[in-house]
DNA sequence: GGTACATCCTCAAGTAACTAGAGGATCAAG
DNA sequence: CTTGATCCTCTAGTTACTTGAGGATGTACC
């Protein structure tokens, strides 16, 4: 039975030490065993548990689907109407998203061709970007 | 020369009050001037401000960039160069978002219908989400 | 045994981009 | 002159984490 160090999980999870704490404290990810050391130590159980977090995270699910997924794993399958919900709800949103995300690309497109290899002063991103008619109610996470 | 209070503001704009209060505290959208009562008094060029600025984010623009868009718009033309990188550093992220979110659909799409109509005890939306190969490291917002 | 250096711990605060609420002033209508 | 809408400021909450301070261990090498 494995006895994993957090930093290990980390690696094999690919999330950072931080956000697997993280899930610990806001009651995701139960609290492991400790060592007599005190420091945390993981099996397999917590690093499936943590591979489904990420997969559904990934898939566009909110902590708090998460949670109720989870919860709902543990309980009689009955429910499983309701993680049925959760799925389709997200495709509905993903679909979405992928209008806007498009309509979006059209419009960045057209923005840098305007602008295209043009001598500075031709340039009229800016301008461009002022007049837009509006895009889409989507709301997004700026790049970093 | 128009007088706007904040209210018609946001009606006009669609932003909602304290978003363009919170504009105003950040330093995006200048101070406006304010009626001997003390309530903010907007014009044109306040509206238009916020018309840009709301362009820009939804086309994916953090308010980091659009505080440089701004900037280089009071600035020689020379700088537009750094207007068009930052469209195109923005455009790579809107596809790669895309592509990441068309592979999700697929995911999800997968998930219902591995476990479409069937009765509750055969439904393994959670098993199907556990063992789910990586996606992406794309994140996403989580659902509203 | 000593000395690096990595890894772990906790706790507090910071991040983006707002949103919401408390508590109070002021305005416009009837 | 009272009612209801609108405005003000200020504080705190939201989501999903990330970053950093300050300190205790663990592991490797000489």
């Amino acid at each position: 039975m494995l006895h994993l160090p957090i930093g290990e999980v980390a690696r094999r999870t690919k999330l950072k030490i931080p956000t697997i704490r993280f899930y610990e404290e806001i009651g995701l990810l139960p609290a492991p065993r400790r060592a007599p050391n005190g420091r945390r130590v993981y099996g397999e159980t917590e690093i499936s548990r943590l591979a489904f977090i990420q997969n559904a995270r990934q898939l566009g699910f909110g902590l708090d689907q998460i949670r109720a997924l989870l919860d709902l794993s543990s309980r009689p399958a009955s429910t499983c109407e309701d993680a049925r919900t959760i799925a389709q709800d997200n495709l509905q949103i993903v679909k979405l998203r992928i209008a806007a995300l498009r309509s979006l690309e059209r419009e960045l497109q057209q923005i840098l061709v305007s602008c295209e290899g043009g001598v500075a002063r031709d340039c009229r991103i800016i301008e461009a970007l002022a007049k837009l008619p509006r895009v889409s109610s989507e709301r997004l996470k700026p790049a970093e």
